[in-house]
DNA sequence: TTGACAGATCGGAATATTCAGATATAAATT
DNA sequence: AATTTATATCTGAATATTCCGATCTGTCAA
């Protein structure tokens, strides 16, 4: 071990770098975080999470679209509708993370 | 409390998720994440940050001055120095969860 | 089989970000 | 005082992102 104690994390290569920085820049917009945070209570529709954000679901399904491409959702289509899921088990303490640190602290 | 367990966490307003969301953005640059990563280790001078990230050092003063913004760092100038540090104390997780998901996963 | 519904895709306009060169400031050195 | 060093600012070009309207595909219901 090339660093004492139990919280030893290696530093990133360049090129991780470049990915956790495209996967954070995937994660930077409002929408998006809400999206997440509801996937990470449960599967939703496109309808259903364009609705809690309030913006068109062809927006929405861009977003949802784009969070696929970088692995962080999969969906499953049942009849007309598509179901939108988590699969990247890294989103849940990152979402952790964000919501210690900026809801409301007061 | 609204949610049981001892992991409960609020989800976040709409303003909040704005600024999370800024934040994020700002985070989501390869050589703004290695400098954070330097700078969770110690404080550095701007010209050491710009020859560890390979680039010129007036870009390091900008990317410096977008997270000092953001309330990330602080300055202290020594001579003709000027070294940056750490204040925001949520910045250490949130390494942690990035580090821990893309560090060489094998 | 026609029409309505849910979702996805395309094209373009508005806006933001990145990066580089030139210039500026301020401290140290000669 | 003039020069060098360290950092910062300004401007603009290249690129990326966001958002919208229009259109397209598939599914369900009458």
């Amino acid at each position: 071990m090339n660093c004492s104690g139990s919280k030893c994390l290696k530093s990133l290569g360049p090129q991780e770098l470049q990915q956790a920085a495209e996967c954070l820049r995937t994660l930077a917009h409002p929408h998006r975080l809400r999206i997440i945070e509801m996937l990470l209570h449960g599967s939703y529709t496109v309808g259903e999470l364009a609705k809690a954000c309030g913006i068109p679901s062809h927006m929405t399904s861009e977003h949802l679209r784009l969070m696929r491409d970088k692995g962080f959702l999969e969906l499953e289509k049942r009849g007309r509708r598509v179901y939108y899921y988590i699969i990247d088990p890294g989103l849940q303490h990152i979402m952790d993370c964000i919501q210690k640190r900026y809801a409301q602290e007061k």
